[in-house]
DNA sequence: ACCTGAACACCGTTCAAGT
DNA sequence: ACCTGAACACCGTTCAAGT
């Protein structure tokens, strides 16, 4: 309760009717509701109350909006594995918690692969943590991040991929007599789900080789 | 110069202006220029000395036109590895090749990971030749497909990277000083590059592994 | 400081009208 | 069959005007 400098004005104070974490829920529950299409800065306005131009006042573009979005996905993504288990353990939860979030939020991916994250603190604290992990389970220093990124690529590649339609790979047969065969070879329902966990348990077999070759 | 069943009209026989190859041509054109944000039902239009609303006797959609892009793209990735080279050795320059193409295209990415194959002939062929090149490999036919997708999941994440600026990790150093570290200690210029490389020989040293399980 | 309302410069797409 | 020109229903964003 400091005194302000400047005089108060009169009147209502008039608390502002926007902030960043009301348009950031307000856009969630867009999201969640009726998908990113339906994400347009109208509608955003429309669901706070307010006219889109007030937005403005509060958020530089639709493609900032994204970046809060971006840093509220990333606060969910869970990251205790690292500190307590093995960092190979803790690495592959963090994948699989990694790639649900974005599973829900694929119209993301394009954008934070190739944003700068220094703006975002929970994507910033979520690097920190799994760099940490990384290190202490013996990994160099300068091979941390190629690890991070290529698993960072396979997650958000297998996001995308889980946001694919079921029929994606049905072909006729008589022009792909081998694909369709191997398509219709696949058992039980969740197509992108077996590809993504023979990946995760081939890339994860291979790290620990790699790093046991580097210890010994 | 089999007689048409139809009265040839009278006049110029007016051959059209506009055909797939040449929308798709120009497009290329246009974006290997300009780049994707360059790529306008509009611009395309005026590429071609026509105008956009002609676009629609040919193509049904701006959609569309980027599914005939993908094909474009896919025609260009080697597959010529799968015939004579083992599986993993051909795998691997696919993959190379892949994420190359890709990377010069990353606004596709989004688009392909969630279209059907089957109007995309040399994507079909694409996979056709993978496919066969697994399985003549020893791989069992119900893994062919996640082998397949996972792979493509990690070249795709990949390229979107690639499109990534070098900064992207930089955050200053009190916030999070592990990662500071770790992104101040990676060597060499191209960051996404090293983590691509190292992604894909810890994969294909992971799936060698699995492949020699499986037979033994 | 923060909101409204009107306007702007684009998008992709449709459609009647011409040949 | 294939093109033009005008129109439509949106976008994100800006800005003067109000409180």
């Amino acid at each position: 309760m400091t005194p302000s400098e400047r005089p108060r004005r009169r009147g209502r104070p008039t608390a502002p009717l926007l902030s960043q974490e009301k348009i950031t829920a307000a856009a969630v529950e867009l999201i969640e509701a009726r998908g990113y299409t339906a994400l347009t800065m109208a509608a955003l306005a429309r669901q706070l109350g307010v006219a889109p131009s007030a937005l403005y006042n509060h958020v530089e573009s639709k493609r900032q909006l994204l970046l809060w979005l971006q840093d509220h996905v990333n606060k969910e993504i869970d990251c205790s594995g690292f500190g307590d288990r093995p960092w190979d353990v803790a690495l592959e939860s963090w994948a699989h918690s990694y790639r649900e979030a974005y599973a829900r939020h694929s119209l993301l991916v394009p954008v934070i692969a190739v944003t700068p994250i220094a703006g975002s603190p929970h994507t910033v604290a979520m690097y920190e943590t799994v760099a940490a992990g990384l290190r202490a389970g013996g990994w160099p220093d300068d091979q941390v991040m190629d690890v991070v990124v290529a698993i960072e690529s396979f997650v958000l590649g297998s996001a995308l991929d889980a946001a694919a339609p079921d029929d994606i790979f049905d072909v006729p047969g008589d022009q792909a007599p081998v694909l369709a065969e191997v398509v219709g070879a696949r058992v039980g329902r969740d197509a992108a789900r077996a590809a993504f966990d023979l990946g995760l348990a081939t890339v994860l077999a291979g790290l620990r080789e790699r790093l046991k070759a580097l210890a010994g």
